[in-house]
DNA sequence: GATGAATGAGGTTTCATTCAT
DNA sequence: CATGAATGAAACCTCATTCAT
């Protein structure tokens, strides 16, 4: 269909690709999406302007090379993670909190960013998506991990308990990070962990 | 020396600031900040540009109006329903579920604008401050709540609850009201209050 | 011809119009003609932009007004200075001296709105003719008051010679009283004056 | 974090600047600095208003060129001008009348840009210093060359003397030139020259 | 008469994108 | 292929002037 940006074949041309798109992932994060242009994209990525273009039909779509990148790299650090602690037995509360833990690592580097999405979210439809599918996977892995443990659980409606679970976590976990929180990162684990525990297991 | 913004003196000048800050609000909830320009507001308003810039300095500075104002009538909303709530003598999970259906209703009408937020949230400091002290103000009233059941709580440490309540509760309702999410909003409310009940209350 | 400006008739009116017109040399001095708008004249002058205009058709209006009570003014001044002048008689040397005194004096309040005006000079054609006129004056009384003195005189051409104490005069005048010379003003003086008697007497 | 003004790398852009900074100097002169507009110079260089805020942060900063260029310009002409005389063993009366007559055709093309100044002058910080430094070197210049003949002067203060030699000589070459003056404009070299003559050697 | 709110043309400035070299 | 100069639409903002109250 489109013929316009090039499709990296060589390495130099992936490298270079990589490049923009880790420029611009950092500038985004700090200073927005709107107040990020193109040129200090391309200067900040060591090329010019036109090479930019070559690599990007525009700006909208490094930004969703960056939100895709984004998206898999959290996916795959929380998959490590849940594969890890299903390995080893663990009673429910330490793998809870291994798995609060984990998220708090995953997001950190990423969170300025995803500040940026919800902005473009409104009107983008394929930004939309990808944060859609994103929020999807979190609620079909919440609700996978529920079921294993499901003849334990006390919850009425299995479905709308992963959605609590997840948003809740996230949420907190966003708060930890993204505040500095003053209350202290450790209560709020603590709390967060016991509310679940509480919630899913009935103590 | 001055020349700054006028202060409105007759009655007709309230009336345009008012449509002005109206206008934005509108503007800004249904196409974001950054793709709503000033002239837009201006006709919105029924006003000229030289209008919009004799009661603003720039359309942050109108942004700035909006968000107090809306922060505001959330506020007054959720201290409305509190004080209804605290009046009877209801059992605790009626209490918190009415409250959360009170959150629901009062968040309707901003979601989208809230959406906003986040993105100048990185950057501008005043705009920062409202969304943390309107955090603040959030996390305090549900602190005074847990407070006035403190002896039937088996929370550890009441301030990290706090947070954590607060946060589940508005993410919960963000997503119901702002998704319409799949999962019925009934059995997302159902859950989270079961949640928050055997959390706090122990069952 | 005009029926717009209103001609003041009552007292009130008078002094009204005489306030706009000194706020407006106040302002035009301070950060010149234009970097000052009406708005800001008519609060200088205590009154509303909708009086300025029924006192002035527009803002070159108050600037030739300015123009011209400066412009009568200094005049006045010298013609002053020099009737009481040319009423004592003294020694050539001293009446010179006396004059650029005069000058000094009587510049000083309004030279930095007279550097605004070669701005404007360029363009507007009555802001020409008045600085022209007033030039001419200065050339005119600078040639009678050499006559007064024709048969001492030893230059070639009158009207020329005119021409050339006028400008030196005004030029050191004016950089004596405009920059504050750091050569100091008494040698400065000193020195023109000594320059215009070997000049015009041969010693 | 750059992202300012271009600074030319290529032979074009050097070109273009280059023409942006001649049409502004033009238009300067013919309608004045503030009767000017970024988009009517970028259009006299054939350039598009993107370009001209490529080379220039705003209209003050190519005015700020043009004025540099114009002072180097005028200095360069008249140190030829006074090399080529010291060269030569004139007679004084000659030297001046030469100098005087180079300084009037240096002074041409610039009078019209030059009656600008004084109005930025006031503000300006920046204008200021280029104008001050310029009539330093004047002075300087003028000091020097009074140094020359230092044994045969009968001038009091040579400091001074050089200020007052400098501004005669500037205003009314000033006059010849912008003012294309009625009295002929060799009637008035003459009576300057002879003026100065007899101030300084004494005829 | 006086007031100050409203107007909108005109100027300034930015930046995503194209294209000659 | 890469470069960075050039483009111009689109945003921002100001202020002399008008006019309803």
């Amino acid at each position: 269909m489109a013929d316009k940006t090039r499709k990296p074949r060589q390495d130099r041309s992936i490298k270079t690709k990589d490049a923009i798109v880790q420029a611009a992932a950092k500038l985004f994060s700090e200073k927005g999406y709107h107040r990020t242009n193109t040129k200090q994209i391309a200067a900040a990525a060591g090329v010019s302007t036109g090479s930019f273009y070559s690599y990007f039909t525009d700006k909208r779509d490094v930004f969703l090379d960056v939100l895709k990148i984004h998206s898999e790299a959290m996916q795959a650090h929380v998959d490590a993670t849940v594969a890890q602690l299903n390995a080893k037995e663990l009673d429910k509360r330490l793998i809870i909190s291994h798995m609060i833990e984990s998220l708090i690592q995953s997001h950190t580097p990423y969170i300025s960013f995803h500040r940026e999405l919800s902005l473009l979210l409104l009107s983008d439809e394929v930004v939309k998506e990808v944060m859609e599918s994103q929020y999807d996977v979190g609620r079909r892995k919440t609700l996978e991990f529920l079921k294993l443990s499901s003849d334990e659980l006390r919850v009425g409606n299995l479905e709308a308990a992963a959605v609590v679970v997840f948003e809740s976590v996230s949420s907190v976990v966003d708060r930890i990070v993204f505040y500095g929180e003053r209350v202290s990162a450790d209560h709020l684990k603590t709390e967060l962990v016991d509310m679940l525990v509480h919630y899913l297991f009935g103590e």
